[in-house]
DNA sequence: CAAAAGAAATAAGGAAAACTTATATGACGG
DNA sequence: CCGTCATATAAGTTTTCCTTATTTCTTTTG
């Protein structure tokens, strides 16, 4: 076991030896000069041995003192020198976590921006559809479908989901024209229990009486296989359109009939509170913010319409 | 300024590093398995990085933690290096601090045995009049005649000082032979006013009043002057006997009167309450309390009795 | 030479860590 | 599926540490 007295100690000892000034060395420490003296003298009780020689006004380290100060300050040398590393790297790596339909269809697109934007910050994304624990994960960021609060956690609305039904232009030439909202049920439709009952509801034509609200824990990723499986033509599938504006764009996938449904669960962007502050997180914030704005501004259905309670 | 942690973080993180369990490293560090994992929480916030992996039951670092672990333990490494020095240095020098007369007439003499007794310490004694001060200076031990007791300070009776008057045979002879007590002070007195007064008292034949107290913060070390002055043959000194054993011995000194006076004022053994218990200390104690006893053995006139209230 | 100023030591009280006990949670092995 | 091993968490307590205020001592200055 080794022998080294209380390290608060050591570390006031050795600011003190730099400064042969207790006053100094306070002031470095962020502390008064009361502390210094109280903890040099426990150290040299600890130790048995004076380690600063008090000549009056002057001070100057004792034989031990004079010894041990410069391997005592090379051992904090190395210790600053292991966790600035660490810092640095903390502060130059943005773990990005998010849902898999969102990163895939929104976020994938447009990081690159990001990335450019930030040249030092290496981004690593992370596509994970459970809920994230920041305890446990290393994630510092996160964009989440859930229901905040959380604690520890801050949390930004960033949109609302909104769904419609799509199909391929093919399917569609395949079938008679869509004129009502009924006669989408009369499609092929790509599964999705609960999707599909809940838009009905919106949609005014429920056969059941399921509410506004997307059940807890729904599993949005099926969106991502949903709408592929739409686009090769193999049935009509509900799809949130800024997730597939490419696709839409590109004549991919056709929209049958207008937004209707905004569910009550929002998207949001999740990071701890201690961390809110950090430049990394300060820059990812404010341009995803602005970037959803945009992506938004295009094809808006009110869905950038926080909650009442947000 | 450096960015280290807590270091009491720090080396939490050193000893899990190097078990790769928490419990174990609680083990090391006598502390509980709850507060390691408290600190290790710590540091990994305040990093804002894991240091370690926890997969189930097992335990692995970080690649952060990886990284430094080496470092960090061979920053502490240094630490202990240093420390362990400063202890070894200080166990193995036995610095003892005592007056001039004690010094020179009794502890000179023997401290060979002693050192001869303890190879292994590197013994210095510090002569050293004035009363001893343990925060002050770096004395380990020491003797002194003052009352205790001190703050913080154990004392253990080493003897009362007892004075008899002593001339050279020489003297002695140029003059008329010593009958009773009063037939001394005819003779050339070696000058100590406020002994000689006390002696005088005690003898039972004293011309003013003194008390039996010799009055504190006498200066003992008078006797070496007045000791060489007396074998010279320049008068009678008022001497303590075991001071001189070697030369009444040889000789050169002669005890003019039995024993008069034992001043309440003895002679301590005196050590930082906090060392009482180091190796060094115990041995130089152990040897002076013998030596003491056997030294008095021979020459006894009550002096080793100690003062009612020790 | 007295006084002021600089610097460390000390005392006492208070705030903040750190640690402990007790309990929960999770994973692995049988 | 349960018991065991290991870490995480919660609540409460102890200890350490730090601050303010004061003291002591020395050096510098008027």
């Amino acid at each position: 076991m080794r022998h080294i007295p209380s390290l608060a100690a050591v570390r006031v000892f050795e600011a003190a030896a730099r400064h042969l000034n207790f006053t100094r060395a306070a002031g470095e420490l962020g502390m008064t000069q009361a502390a210094v003296s109280y903890q040099i003298k426990l150290i040299e009780e600890r130790l048995g041995t004076k380690l600063f020689v008090r000549e009056g006004r002057g001070l100057a380290l004792s034989d031990a003192g004079r010894r041990i100060a410069p391997q005592v300050t090379s051992a904090f040398d190395l210790l600053g020198e292991a966790f600035g590393s660490v810092r640095a790297e903390a502060d130059s790596i943005l773990r990005i976590s998010a849902p898999t339909s969102f990163a895939t269809n929104w976020l994938a697109g447009r990081l690159g921006a990001f990335q450019l934007a930030k040249p030092g910050l290496a981004v690593r994304l992370e596509v994970e559809d459970r809920v994230v624990d920041f305890v446990r994960d290393e994630a510092d960021i996160a964009i989440r479908f859930a229901r905040p609060p959380w604690p520890g956690v801050r949390h930004e609305f960033l949109m609302r989901i909104a769904v419609a039904p799509f199909a391929s232009p093919t399917l569609l030439a395949a079938h008679p024209p869509v004129q009502n909202a009924a006669d989408i049920l009369a499609l092929p439709r790509l599964p999705d229990e609960e999707w599909w009952a809940l838009w009905q509801c919106a949609a005014g034509i429920a056969d059941h009486d399921a509410g506004n609200t997307a059940p807890f824990g729904i599993r949005f990723d099926s969106q991502v296989l949903a709408g592929s499986a739409a686009i090769n033509g193999h049935g009509v599938a509900l799809l949130t359109p800024v997730y597939w504006q490419a696709q839409i764009g590109a004549g991919q996938l056709v929209q049958l009939w207008p937004v209707a449904g905004i569910w009550d669960t929002c998207c949001w962007l999740v990071y701890p509170e201690a961390k809110r502050n950090q430049p990394k997180i300060r820059a990812f914030r404010d341009w995803i913010m602005a970037e959803m704005k945009a992506s938004a501004a295009s094809d808006c259905h009110g869905i950038l319409e926080p909650p009442r309670d947000a």
